[in-house]
This record gives C-alpha cells, structure tokens and sequence, in this order.
DNA sequence: GATATTTGACTTTTT
DNA sequence: GTCAAATATC
C-alpha cells in the first residue's frame, strides 16, 4: 500500500484507486476533492500510466499549478512536468498553436480579451450604421459569445429560425449580419477569443478525424475538476476527447455551480451517468474545513433549493462559535465595522492577516471595505476586478508587444496607431479600415502597401504612417534575437510611452509610469521563471499568453500576509479561518438581476452556499441600511438569505432593540430631515419612495457623516463576553480555545488592557489581551 | 488633426 | 463617483 493513501478516508480512497472506466465524484464542500485529484493522478502514474497520457482540466492554473507540484512531491518533478494540467482554456489555446493552421489560424494567433472584443463589436456597429442604443455593443457580445458556447455558429444561427426571430422580436434583426462581420474580423485578424478557443476546438475534432485521433490517443485518462460549471461547448470536447477510451473522472458539487452567466450548463453533471456507460459513482460527504455551525446552517440554506442531487454534508469538527449577523446604517460603517473586527480578532486570537477574507457580490463594493482597512493601516489586496493587465497604460504597452507578435491584430493597432500622439488621426485611421476591409486585407498589410493603394491620405500623413509600420518591424527583427524582457524595455523607451508620462508629471502620470516599471519588472520576473523550463525560450508570445489566460488568483505570490478581498465567484475552491460576506442586502444579494427565474434564484443561492462554507472557523454576515450605488445613497432592506437561516445558527451583534436612532434624529442636527427615511423596517417589495425623496438623498448623506462622526460605532463591542476571570494571576493554568494548555507566566497592565503573558504547552509563548482571549482557568 | 470640455454609461458574476 | 467616449473648439 502507497504511504499517501493512508491520507485518504475511506471515501476519498475509492475513487482514487478505481480502474479503468467513468466515474463521477460528488464532492461536497471542503470534503478533500483537491486531495482526491491529486492522488488519483499520482496513483495512475504509480500504476504505470505514462503522465503524457493524462490530462487534467481544472477551474485556475492556479490549481493547476498546486496540484502539480503536489503531484512532483510524490512521483518525482521529472515525470509530473509531462503532465498537461491547466484551465480548458489554456490547454486548448495550446493545442491550438499546434494544430489550428488546419482551420487556417497562425500559430501565433492573438487571443482576444473581453475588451478586445467590444471595442472590435462597436466598431462594427458603427461601421454598419447602426443605432448604438439599440444594438449595445455589450450586450451584443454577451449573445455572441452565448451563441459560441452553445457551438451556435453563424451559420447554424442563420439556419435557426428560433434565434433569428427571438434577435428580431428584440429589435435586433441584424444580428446575424454583426455575428458574421465579427466572426470575419476576428479571423482577418489571427485572433481568437475566449469562447474560440473552445469552439474552434470542437471544430478542430470535428472537421479532422485524424487530429481527434491523436488526442484520444494520447489523452488515454482525463480528469476535469468543478465539472458543474463546464459549459455545452467544454462538455463536448470532454466527451470526444474521451469517447475511445472512456477514463474520464470528472468531479464537481452540483451545490455550488454558480457560473450559468457564462454558460455553465448544470445538467452536464446531472446528466454524467447518462452520458456514460457504467459510471462509478463516488460521493464526498465529510466535511473537514469548517465547524459544525457552519457546515450545519449551510446545509440549511442549500436545502431551499428544489434542483439538486441528494448528499448529506457533515463534519466531526467543533461546534464552533455561532455566525455573526452584523446591521450598519451605510456602506461606509459595514466598512468600519469589517476593519474593527478583523483588528481586535487578529489580536484576541493573534492571527495573520491571511486568515481572514472579506466576500462581496459585486466588486464596487470592494471600495468602502479597502477605505476603512486602509485607515486601520491592515494591509489587504483586492483579487479581480479592473485587473492590473486591463489597465490602460498597460494594455497599451502589451498592445505593441501583441503587434510585434502579430501584426495583423486589428484591435491592438488600432489601440497604439496614436498613442502616443503621432498625427495619425481618427480620420485616416477609418480610411485604412474601410480600405483594408474592401481588399480583405488587415490594416498593418494596407500600411504596407500605401503606394500601391489609391487612398486620399496625404504625403505627410503617409509618411508617418511609414514610420509606426518601420518602428514595428524593426521591433520584429529585435525579437528574433531579445527576450522578452529586454524587447518590452526597448518598445516602453522607442515607443515614447515612458516619455509621455514622465513629462506629464501629475501623480495620476507617475502612477502610470510606476506601473509600466511594474509590468517590466513582472516580464523580467517571468523571463527568469521561464529559462528554467526546458521547453520554454522566454520569448515575448510566451509571456502574452500567460497574461491573456491567466486567472486573477493566479498571480498571488502569496508570501506577503494580507486580507484577502474578492467576489464569492473568484473565492470558489479557497478556504479562510475567518470570512466575512458583505452587503447582505436584497437587489445586492441576490442580486437584482437575478430574481426573474426560479434557477437564477436558486444560482444565487448556491452563491451564498459557497460563500458561507469558505469558512472554517467564524463567518460574519454584515448588511448595511443605505449604500452607494451609482453614485446615489439608496436605501435597502436586509437580504432574504438571512432569513433562511436558522437562527440557531446565528449571533445578531445588532439587536433592534438596541439600535436607536429616535434620539439622534430628534436632535438639532438633523434639522428638516424627513424622519421617515430612517425607520427601522421597511415593508418588503413596498411603493417605490415619492419623488420629493429623491432629492433628499444627498442632503441625508451629509447628515449620516455628521452622525457618524458624533457616534462612530454603534455596533456592541466584540468579546463583551469574555469578562476577565478575576482569579487569574500568575502561575495559573489555563485553557485556551485556539492553543490549547497554557500557564499565566506574567500579567500586566489594567482594565481594558490588561494582558497576560502565557507560555503554552504546545511551545509558544503569547501575549494575549484577557479582555478578548478566551480563557478558561483550569487551576 | 489636436485639445479641452461635456456627456453618459456604469454595477452581476469571469476564462 | 469613475472612466472612456463624444462633442466642441482651436
């Protein structure tokens, strides 16, 4: 028997040491499905199966990453590195660069990002005549890329009645013709989105018989991590790629698929066992991440939801404390309130500033929470949101790296053409693209050939024109030879960009600067990362396509200690001690696009459900009874999720009955406010507030701030229940919640801040505050 | 064609 | 309250 199997219950032990064949593994949460994955690959390899003929698809590289050196400790780095293991998307991007010239792709194709796309779709708009009212460029991309992950291409769509009737009862009758332009422009332009990489996969096996082959072949096992949130487009590729030998292990929690908005089709995990023949069926269901508190009002509030398979989540934990149910008046005081908290639960249990997350539905609420943690100087970072890659100064910077690599991108030319400022106007810019759509030609090839085209450009402007098409080609010719590293510094410097901040001088200039000093440090970092692997060259394209793949979560270096701040969607899969969900508020969460349809309810509920079960040891809910939202303080009740568990479970630090604004209101300060605003409930799905509120809403923040500023925290002090047992006193033993035996070596100071010095039995020594640590005294 | 000023969209979640 | 795009003006 392998040592590490011994690391394994008995549950988690059978799936990994089933043989050959299908099989699913339900894994509830924090039930060790990492662990699982892990071994069983270590396993297969153990048994003789050859790493180049596994692959595994997981949710980050991140994970990818973990598993795979996790995987190198047991079987040795040599083998684990033939492993292929990443996100689908950037497998797929990769097979893609071997084999996609068949489809008529470069292998140097760009990837497209978000942006990229809907700057390129509102062009095409535009360039259509459209009205951009109607037809949203966001809009219409969110229904491209739904259509590319339905394997919906232009010409199925075309021959779709139903979809072309449901575009034109939207008012939206061209959208096909957009779909076509964009599918075009993307293709002239060697690029690729997100959803092509899948879907050109798909064509790929599809199309080319003999290509499916080879992967079958050499993908003999595959294992797909969070199978619940795989899309239509992901689930056939999985089945085509395993269809011949038939090892395919997928795993995943129906409970806490949460990704529909990108197409995630919950059924491909309800249906598995139908898909394949003789599927083993495997089931994680105790929990070793959290108390029983939690495990336990988790279970509760899944159990709401009517669409799911049957498991029952359990734990041998603690009881644990219970969770914290905490109301503020604003955004700003939830703020204080999360900062105040993670300050004295860091002290009283003498904790790192990793063990604690804050969780929030929408990433504009991460504002209030860094303002009040950055006043109580507690180091954070913000994971998601505007990524430091989609920043304008950087983007442009990678804009010219994506031209050098391929100069056919439209969307990074159009980006740089001038910036900085080279008199290339807008004007000559449309004529190279209407010139360069007539001659199906991409604009830097127009570029190319000014002379021989007959374009009402002038001299002057030509000949600049010239200059941007010599610049990047001798860029080119640099790259032949540079790595990535010294290219990027050489194209910062030549391009004028540094220059263009360093003379605007401004603090917002410099920050831009100190970023572009970032992103080159982080290419030298990746340089040097790269010459260490063997299949590597530490050229510019490898770098670009790390950036365009790689996950927020990925870049953590994780040996700095902070809090960490993100949306429930990028905490998926991450555990904390402590973890706080913010803006526990109807229309917030769930979110007010959300509450339409039975599913969506039920997905935001699976939301919370992995919200909650992030926790280990204490989970804090906090709503706030008027927040910032478009810039505008709206009121708002507190979210139905609350409700929904039971109470058993949960601590309300914010009783109503001690919570009393009639004073306060009363009092001089308020003068002429309508005291109605401040009630204390609020008839759910009431009449929405008469227009004379509206014009209220300012004026009543400023009022708030006075408030705040005569009565900053109203919340009940944490740890008023650990009154300090007055027999304590040198020489005592005691117990302690979180480390065990311990004996009062010294005790000092007085009242609020009286401290003991304790030696524990487990080797440290601590200097706790007795007004918050939780000691029992033995003798 | 460049620059300064104003408008307006945004806030659901992401590879 | 933020940012980029659209418009007005030189």
């Amino acid at each position: 028997m392998k040592k590490y199997l011994k690391e394994l219950n008995e549950a988690q032990k059978a799936p990994v040491l089933h043989k050959d064949g299908p099989l699913m593994v339900i894994a509830g949460a924090g039930s060790g499905k990492t662990r699982v994955l892990t071994y069983r690959i270590a396993y297969l390899m153990d048994q003789g199966v050859d790493a180049f003929n596994i692959l595994a698809l997981t949710f980050t590289n991140k994970a990818a990453r973990e598993m795979k050196k996790r995987i190198a400790d047991i079987v040795g780095s040599s083998e684990a590195k033939n492993l292929w293991m990443g996100t689908f998307h950037s497998v797929f991007a990769k097979l893609l660069r071997f084999d996609g010239n068949k489809l008529g792709y470069p292998s140097n194709f760009t990837i497209y990002d978000t942006q990229d796309s809907q700057r390129l779709i509102a062009s095409i708009i535009k360039e259509m005549g459209l009205d951009k009212d109607i037809y949203k460029y966001k809009q219409v991309q969110n229904r491209i890329s739904s259509y590319k992950n339905s394997l919906i291409t232009v010409k199925a769509y075309m021959n779709n009645p139903e979809l072309v009737e449901a575009d034109a009862m939207a008012k939206r009758p061209r959208m096909g013709e957009i779909y076509q332009n964009y599918v075009d422009r993307c293709f002239k332009a060697g690029a690729m989105d997100f959803d092509d990489l899948l879907l050109r996969t798909n064509e790929l096996l599809t199309r080319f018989p003999e290509v499916l082959a080879k992967y079958q072949d050499r993908f003999r096992y595959i294992l797909v991590d969070e199978y619940q949130d795989t899309n239509h487009s992901q689930y056939l590729i999985v089945k085509a790629l395993s269809d011949r030998y038939q090892n395919i292990c997928v795993v995943g929690d129906d409970a806490q698929s949460i990704y529909s908005f990108r197409g995630a089709n919950i059924d491909n995990i309800l249906n598995f066992q139908r898909d394949y023949d003789q599927v083993g069926m495997y089931r994680l269901e105790q929990n070793y991440r959290s108390t029983k508190n939690i495990v336990n009002a988790a279970n509760s509030i899944i159990a709401k939801n009517k669409n799911q398979l049957e498991k029952v989540v359990w734990t041998s934990n603690e009881d644990g404390p219970a969770i914290k149910l905490h109301r503020s008046i604003t955004d700003a005081e939830e703020g204080r309130f999360v900062a105040g908290s993670i300050f004295e639960n860091r002290m009283q249990h003498q904790l790192p500033n990793g063990n604690f997350a804050v969780l929030y539905r929408t990433n504009s609420q991460s504002r209030a929470i860094e303002d009040a943690l950055r006043k109580r100087d507690i180091p954070y970072r913000i994971y998601g949101g505007l990524s430091f890659y989609q920043r304008k100064e950087i983007k442009d910077i990678l804009s010219y790296l994506r031209l050098v690599i391929n100069p056919k991108d439209e969307e990074a030319l159009k980006r740089v053409i001038n910036f900085p400022t080279r008199g290339i106007g807008q004007t000559t810019v449309d004529r190279l693209v209407v010139a360069a759509n007539h001659y199906g030609r991409s604009i830097f090839e127009v570029m190319e050939n000014l002379d021989k085209i007959d374009l009402k450009i002038n001299s002057g402007t030509k000949r600049k024109l010239e200059d941007f098409v010599t610049m990047i080609k001798s860029f080119q010719i640099m790259n032949e030879g540079a790595d990535a590293f010294t290219l990027s510094e050489h194209v910062a410097k030549k391009t004028g960009i540094l220059l263009e901040f360093k003379k605007d001088g401004t603090p917002e200039g410099i920050a831009k600067m100190e970023n572009i000093e970032e992103l080159l440090n982080g290419i030298k970092d990746f340089v040097e990362g790269q010459k260490e692997l063997a299949d590597a060259t530490g050229n510019i394209s490898e770098f670009l396509e790390d950036v365009a793949l790689a996950t927020d979560l990925d870049k953590d270096t994780g040996d700095d200690d902070r809090v960490a701040l993100m949306t429930i969607h990028l905490a998926k899969g991450l555990e904390f001690p402590y973890v706080y969900i913010v803006g526990m508020e109807e229309d917030l969460f769930p979110s007010a696009m959300s509450m339409n349809t039975r599913s969506e309810l039920e997905e935001e509920r699976r939301l919370f459900y992995v919200a909650l079960t992030r926790a280990e040891r204490q989970a804090y809910l906090t709503y706030a009874q008027n927040r910032y939202r478009w810039g505008k303080l709206v009121d708002a009740e507190p979210s139905r999720f609350i409700e929904e568990i039971d109470e058993k479970f949960l601590e309300n630090l914010t009783p109503v009955e001690n919570y009393r604004f009639k004073p306060l209101i009363d009092s001089d300060i308020f003068g002429e406010v309508d005291k109605s605003r401040f009630r204390q409930e609020k008839p759910r799905n009431g009449a929405p507030p008469p227009d004379s509120h509206r014009g209220n809403l300012r004026p009543n923040e400023k009022q708030l701030r006075k408030l705040r500023k005569l009565k900053p925290q109203l919340a009940t002090p944490v740890g008023n229940k650990n009154a300090v047992d007055p027999n304590l006193a040198e020489g005592s033993l005691v117990n302690h919640t979180r480390f065990g035996r311990g004996k009062v070596l010294k005790i000092e100071g007085a009242g609020n801040d009286k401290k003991a010095e304790i030696q524990f039995d487990q080797g440290d020594v601590k200097k706790l505050l007795l007004r918050f640590a939780k000691l029992e005294l033995i003798s």
